[in-house]
RNA sequence: CGCGGGGUGGAGCAGUCUGGAAGCUCGUCGGGCUCAUAACCCGAAGGUCGUAGGUUCAAAUCCUGCCCCCGCAACCA
């Protein structure tokens, strides 16, 4: 019988940098469903890669003073690395740089062209001077340039844009048909009323504002822009054609039965990745898994904070299966879950070290104790041992299902219980009052094969989640590793075979404050690494500035009016989190202004401050709430936020020149 | 009235769709055991299930109002 196929794809990492725990979550769940899947006989395909193009590889990699190509393979080969770390088990690593891709994606760019899907258009965006470069308003960071931090302006750019009005209906009706296609479910409804329903904006394709990227074969001077480039990876990589000439390996594979997702990107999967296939005639993908994300305890990671977690660190302290447990299982199926230092060494110290270690040891020490090594059915049943059987048999099943629902963290539970089970199963039957009577020999050689029977269905139960840890076990016991498919039946284990004279400790329990104080040192040694970084970078920013602002006559300078302001009255802007809205007294009149400064300066702590202020600004509305002016802030690379004020005390209404 | 998620013993979560004795992990306390990695097993304390109403024989679960928190979106002259 032929094998059903399962393709599985990550999204592609961005090659900006390293990767952290949260990035890395992500390939571990897909290779422990991908893993799964290959036990239940699946034909897997299982592909990852990283996305190597745009403006801010670019700007990094000048920063770096390599090239862009030499930057980026730098990266993948760090991303790669991780990966392999981690020991997840893909098939195909593609490289949004790798030669096939870009040949299709030119080839796609052309085709849709000429089917008229893709038109020439102008672009219309917020522009960054210094950074020659466009934004959408969902890209800026706290409303300034992701890359430099300044303002953006209004402005125009030629461009290529995608017609996602054409298919939208139809996507509509997919998505209504097919109630499993974006998980979990409740992000069926944001993607709706969000974005489909209100109707679709087309989509710009192409970028002339930058050189990294995959130039389109026809006009040169613009590049295919992220989507077409990044979302055709999981056709390429499976050697997809537009001219027909497809591989066997596609044929095979697509459509990919799961696309596995930061909920950040669920709507570029399922609403721009579904369109761009109904325009290239392919079928859509089964499944979108919108994953949550994997959270530092207090606040968002930042290496400035010295709180960023990455996972060859982690592995460094709990080993590689721990590692994979921890983010496995600490991952709730809807909600962020959240990494601590503290959690992880609480959760390798109970469930990995107690529960599951010393059930191993304490059964191997035993067999070795009583009976040399030798695991013997001594056919000596009695009642206990029916639960411990009913609950080891039930475990596949139970596991099968979770798996099924994509519920690995609990899939995961479902395995512990059953070893949770088998602890009880000894203080039950108490081998060690058995050993002291020679008449229950045969009793105590039946307990012990109960246990190690039970213990070997876990540890293969195990395998798609912590491979090693499950292949140390088996091996161990001198076990083999059963198919999910035989383990409806208890006692496949082969009565008289000899464990391992000396059981290896599996988890060491490690000491909580031994851990976060190596912990501390690390954060530390980031923290400065980062100020060492930004100072650099600030050195880099000033320079660049002087070259690309450019020169402005006295005149220009003497049309700008700054004059102290004196807040005299300020209150926060209902609709939103950011804006204040101050009555400042210049001179005899008073202007009301809106400044997003909301999260630095409270509306009390603003009243009676006397502040710089740009005064023959052009009025205009924010959040429905009239602003005629400018407070002037200075601001550093975080953001952070400070009011420029005269440094002596002067009258407001006072000229600033 | 922008969209969405959440508020469950000290901590972290499940349960809510498909009403019917409030569950899991950690922590605390008491007990058991000694094969084992000071581990394992049992028991206990501890919850007005955010809040106010409503429906029902019965509500954490369904309905309505309100209060907090968090994402996204908007906004940062």
């Amino acid at each position: 019988m032929e094998k059903k196929k399962y393709y599985i794809t990550t999204a592609i990492a961005y090659t900006s940098g390293k990767p952290h725990i949260g990035n890395t979550y992500e390939i571990v769940l897909a290779d422990s469903i991908a893993r799964f899947k290959r036990e239940q006989g699946y034909d897997v395909f299982f592909q990852t890669g990283t996305d190597e193009h745009g403006q801010k590889i670019e700007w990094k990699a000048k920063e770096a003073n390599v090239t862009p190509k030499e930057f980026v393979d730098g990266v993948a080969g760090e991303i790669k690395r991780i990966w392999d770390l981690m020991n997840t088990s893909y098939d195909h690593f593609i490289r949004t740089t790798d030669e096939y891709h870009e040949r299709q994606v030119q080839k796609i760019f052309k085709k849709l062209y000429d089917k008229g899907d893709i038109y020439k258009g102008v672009y219309e965006g917020l522009y960054c001077t210094p950074c020659e470069s466009f934004f959408t308003e969902a890209q800026l960071v706290d409303g300034k340039c992701p890359d430099c931090g300044r303002e953006v302006q209004p402005a125009k750019e030629e461009a290529y844009f995608f017609r996602m009005s054409k298919y939208a209906n139809r996507l509509i009706e997919h998505i209504n048909s097919h109630p499993e296609f974006i998980q979990p479910v409740s992000r069926k409804n944001e993607m709706m009323n969000n974005f489909l329903l209100p109707g679709l904006q087309d989509l710009c394709v192409s970028r002339t504002s930058f050189s990294w990227g995959i130039p389109v074969s026809f006009d040169p001077k613009h590049v295919t822009y992220v989507w077409l480039d990044a979302l055709t990876n999981y056709i390429t990589g499976i050697g997809y054609d537009c001219d027909g000439e497809s591989s066997g390996q596609f044929q095979q594979y697509w459509p990919a039965d799961l696309h596995l997702i930061g909920k950040d990107i669920i709507r570029f999967h399922t609403i721009y990745w579904p369109i761009f296939l109904m325009a290239l005639d392919l079928p859509l993908p089964k499944q979108v898994f919108g994953h949550p994300w994997l959270l530092q305890g207090e606040g968002k990671m930042s290496k400035s904070k010295g709180n960023v977690i990455y996972a060859d660190d982690l592995v460094d302290f709990f080993g590689v299966d721990a590692v994979r447990f921890f983010v496995l299982h600490e991952m709730p199926f809807e909600n962020d879950g959240v990494i601590t230092w503290e959690l992880l060494v609480e959760r390798l110290n109970s469930e990995l070290a107690n529960t599951l270690g010393n059930l191993v040891n304490r059964t191997v020490s035993m067999s070795n104790k009583y009976f040399g090594g030798i695991v013997r059915d001594g056919g000596i049943r009695e009642a206990v041992d029916e639960d411990l059987k009913a609950v080891v048999l039930g475990t596949r099943d139970k596991v099968v299902a979770k798996m099924e629902e994509l519920r690995v963290a609990d899939a995961m539970t479902e395995i512990f219980s059953l070893f949770k089970r088998c602890n009880k199963y000894i203080d039950e039957t108490m081998p060690w009052v058995l050993a002291k009577d020679e008449a229950k020999k045969e009793r105590l050689e039946t307990v012990l094969y109960n246990l190690v029977e039970s213990i070997s269905i876990g540890a293969s139960l195990l395998y798609a989640f912590m491979p090693e840890t499950s292949e140390k076990i088996l091996r161990q016991l001198n076990a083999r590793k059963r198919s999910l498919d035989s383990m409806d039946v208890f006692g496949s284990y082969e009565s008289g075979t000899q464990v391992t004279a000396k059981p290896e400790i599996l988890f060491a329990r490690l000491d909580m404050k031994d851990v976060l104080e190596k912990a501390e040192k690390l954060s530390q040694a980031q923290i400065a690494a980062a100020a060492g970084e930004a100072q650099g970078a600030d050195k880099e920013a000033a320079v660049i500035e002087a070259e690309k602002k450019p020169e402005i006559s006295y005149d220009d300078f003497a049309k700008l009016q700054f004059q102290v302001g004196e807040i005299i009255a300020c209150e926060e802007v209902k609709k939103s989190k950011k804006l204040l809205c101050s009555q400042v007294r210049i001179g005899n009149e008073v202007k009301q202004i809106v400044s997003g400064i909301r999260k630095y300066y409270s509306a009390q702590e603003m009243v009676g401050k006397k502040v710089m202020v740009l005064t023959n600004l052009k009025p205009a509305t924010l959040a429905g709430v009239k602003s005629e002016g400018m407070l002037l802030c200075a601001e550093d690379e975080d953001g952070e936020l400070a009011l420029v004020s005269p440094e002596k005390e002067m009258p407001s209404g006072a000229i600033i020149c």
